[in-house]
DNA sequence: TGCGATAGTTCGAGACTACTGAACTATTGA
DNA sequence: TCAATAGTTCAGTAGTCTCGAACTATCGCA
């Protein structure tokens, strides 16, 4: 198993945060990591906006969320701990992942959050 | 031929935006149309960061931009003018694409805008 | 030490999406 | 009416995504 990889703050882009954010389950699942504020693990996620998903898809997503940069992802025993990198993005990105949250937000607020 | 067609400004969704904005020549191509404040024609951009396009994949990116909600497009003779729907959106999704826009323009800023 | 359970990853095949050259439509100007 | 210009559509290929099956890694317990 290869080890988990995250990018150096520097190697973020900004295209590769939207790909990222542009899937309706990866936004919804960071959305709930940033919310949260403790660390999250991947199968809290097996069913997400009332939708159950299969363990490689699921997987697949914290990939891409992790490797677009926008989470840290550490093993702790049996399972993967994530929590969001705000801070660090915040640094190089400004407000524009939490503007993104707040839209994103404020979206599944009036259509019901499903 | 169809018409151009444009979503209701709430038909528009976050990650749609996002979708459209996680491509790098479309990033590019709308910064500029956001930026240049006037309307822009689709063949200004048939060379974008030194890359020469075919026109239909240009055609297609207009498209995406279009359906997305990011960009109103209106046929003037044998042209096709593109504008930002900024002012919408603003008022819609706050300052989520102004945002984006300030990270990107950091970003190509730092390493040479190519 | 070995076994079963739990959490997550990898692989691969089929489904889906994107890119682009060729042919097309629409408009203008001569 | 014809040629030129601007952009769209189509369809084939290339590439990406999804998800079931098989796998790895770790833990707790006998």
């Amino acid at each position: 198993m290869k080890p988990l990889v995250h990018p150096a703050l520097e190697d973020i882009t900004v295209e590769g945060l939207l790909y990222a954010l542009s899937d309706p389950v990866r936004v919804r699942i960071y959305a709930e990591i940033a919310a949260s504020g403790c660390p999250q693990i991947c199968s809290n996620f097996l069913t997400v906006s009332n939708r159950t998903l299969p363990k490689s898809t699921l997987s697949m997503h914290f990939k891409v969320l992790r490797e677009a940069g926008l989470i840290r992802s550490e093993r702790h025993g049996v399972e993967v701990r994530n929590v969001s990198r705000c801070e660090e993005l915040k640094e190089r990105f400004g407000d524009m992942v939490g503007s993104i949250l707040r839209a994103y937000q404020e979206q599944t607020g009036r259509c019901g959050g499903v």
